[in-house]
DNA sequence: CGTTCAGTTGACTAAGGTCAATTCCCGTGG
DNA sequence: CCACGGGAATTGACCTTAGTCAACTGAACG
């Protein structure tokens, strides 16, 4: 629970009597690999602090997947366009390492942003981190070719390529192994 | 400025107290067809509340507009990403129609947040909100064809079809012009 | 009437998708 | 220790679709 406190104060001043709501508000759950922190279909109904390992977010359309996201340890990680409105989600979140994760309910969470002091602060600047980081990736699939978002990639997430296969890497990227793959030989080509 | 109170209200309970906080904290500001609201370079200053008219937001690559989304009379536009952390924005945000707004600067919102009552859940609400939309956004982008994104469009926005120019469509949707023509082309045939 | 600019169309190119075969890697069991 | 099996990754041949460059049409406006 140390990292997830740490987290906590990376965003708003944070006391013992805070730490205790945290304490009860947050359960300690793990997840094998392979295995589904949530399916689509499902309400996501909890917001998850990734104490270790690694997940990635992924949509699934016409029977195949489109990895939207990667997290790991230190990260939360929520299916937020289901959790906030607490509507089935169109999106799954698998383990891609065992995983040691903290879950806080919607409820859970309604009574931190009551119970602590700088909750609703927490609430928000949480969120806006996470806005800021998909309208980052908004602008790069509009703007960026397949080949600029690997080489991107490689840059930005150096831990997580060594961690995660090629295909999800591909379906992040926004092609198919195949194309990824002759992307690979041409960047190895040309440098 | 009912407009902006009424919308506010669609989030939280606002006293008349909180009616004065507001009158004091938004500023009122017209904008030509043209015009810029925010110049990519710039620092985003303010959140703007459109009153009348209609916007696009767009990030510039190699010379070329790629436009994001389109925000009408009765929403909020802001370059968060810019606004946050207050650093200089990497995007535009252009008047497609003479507009009239209402402005809040950086500080005026923090000041709101603390002097109005439910101001901070207001913030995480608003944000929350904008947040579903980018985030499905970004899967739309991910997993639909172009075609199937301009469907999408004429469907969810058959307001603003009407109200700006095939080009910037064109860009919201990814492609060219030309190929946005060869798509109308194909969906009048088929169809 | 001519200028301008959005929109369309044509010919050709580039790049990713698709299908299929092959190679590589790694762990398991004989 | 080696052979085998299975999934990942690569490669090849071909297809589909958007990009590019350029010409042309059409409507708006002076």
């Amino acid at each position: 629970m140390d990292l997830l406190i740490q987290a906590i104060r990376n965003y708003i001043p944070f006391s013992s009597a805070d730490e205790a709501t945290a304490q009860k508000l947050f359960h300690r759950k793990e997840y094998k690999k392979g295995g589904h922190l949530l399916t689509a279909g499902e309400t996501c109904r909890y917001v998850v602090f990734i104490e270790s390992g690694l997940v990635r977010y992924y949509i699934t359309k016409d029977g195949e997947d489109q990895t939207a996201y990667f997290n790991k340890e230190g990260e939360f990680v929520c299916d937020y366009p289901s959790f906030l409105p607490q509507k089935p989600s169109k999106v799954s979140i698998q383990a891609l390492e065992d995983c040691v994760v903290w879950l806080i309910s919607y409820d859970g969470l309604q009574q931190f942003y009551k119970e602590v002091e700088y909750g609703e602060r927490f609430g928000r600047l949480g969120i806006e981190e996470v806005f800021v980081n998909v309208a980052t990736q908004v602008a790069s699939i509009y703007t960026d070719t397949p080949e600029l978002r690997y080489k991107n990639f490689l840059h930005n997430y150096p831990a997580i390529v060594q961690r995660v296969p090629q295909y999800y890497i591909a379906s992040y990227v926004g092609v198919k192994p195949q194309s990824l793959s002759r992307i690979r030989k041409r960047l190895s080509r040309t440098h």
